[in-house]
DNA sequence: AAGCTGACTATGG
DNA sequence: GCCATAGCCAGCT
């Protein structure tokens, strides 16, 4: 049921390593579809609908800010998700984000 | 079927 | 340096 766009930003999303952190753009470019980073959040939007677990804290956007925390349920999940891994955030940003980035594009 | 929405990004003022 | 606007694509109403 679900698109071939979603399977794919999962699959990627599934992919970034522990204590790593990707941004849409990267994996929206990975994808072929560069001008859809949107899309891909909203993809991570329906994570939970798949029955898969997607390390969605993983993903930021490109300032590495936690632009989706609020969609985790609490508004400090994302951020003690990341914390959990090592990835220190800073009022809803990552310190050292160009530290942590991992580019799919640039791995795969 | 048509229009709106959105976890983005780039550009302009 | 910060705020406003535009472009983008795929899913949802």
């Amino acid at each position: 049921m679900s698109s071939d766009f979603y399977d794919r930003v999962y699959a990627v999303v599934q992919q970034i390593p522990q204590g790593r952190v990707s941004t849409y753009g990267a994996i929206a470019r990975y994808l072929g579809t560069a001008q859809s980073a949107r899309m891909v959040g909203y993809a991570l939007n329906g994570c939970s609908s798949t029955g898969t677990y997607i390390p969605a804290h993983r993903v930021v956007n490109r300032l590495g800010q936690l632009s989706g925390k609020r969609y985790f349920g609490g508004p400090t999940t994302m951020q003690e998700l990341l914390a959990c891994e090592g990835v220190r955030t800073e009022d809803n940003q990552i310190i050292n984000f160009e530290q942590h980035f991992w580019d799919p594009a640039m791995n795969l």
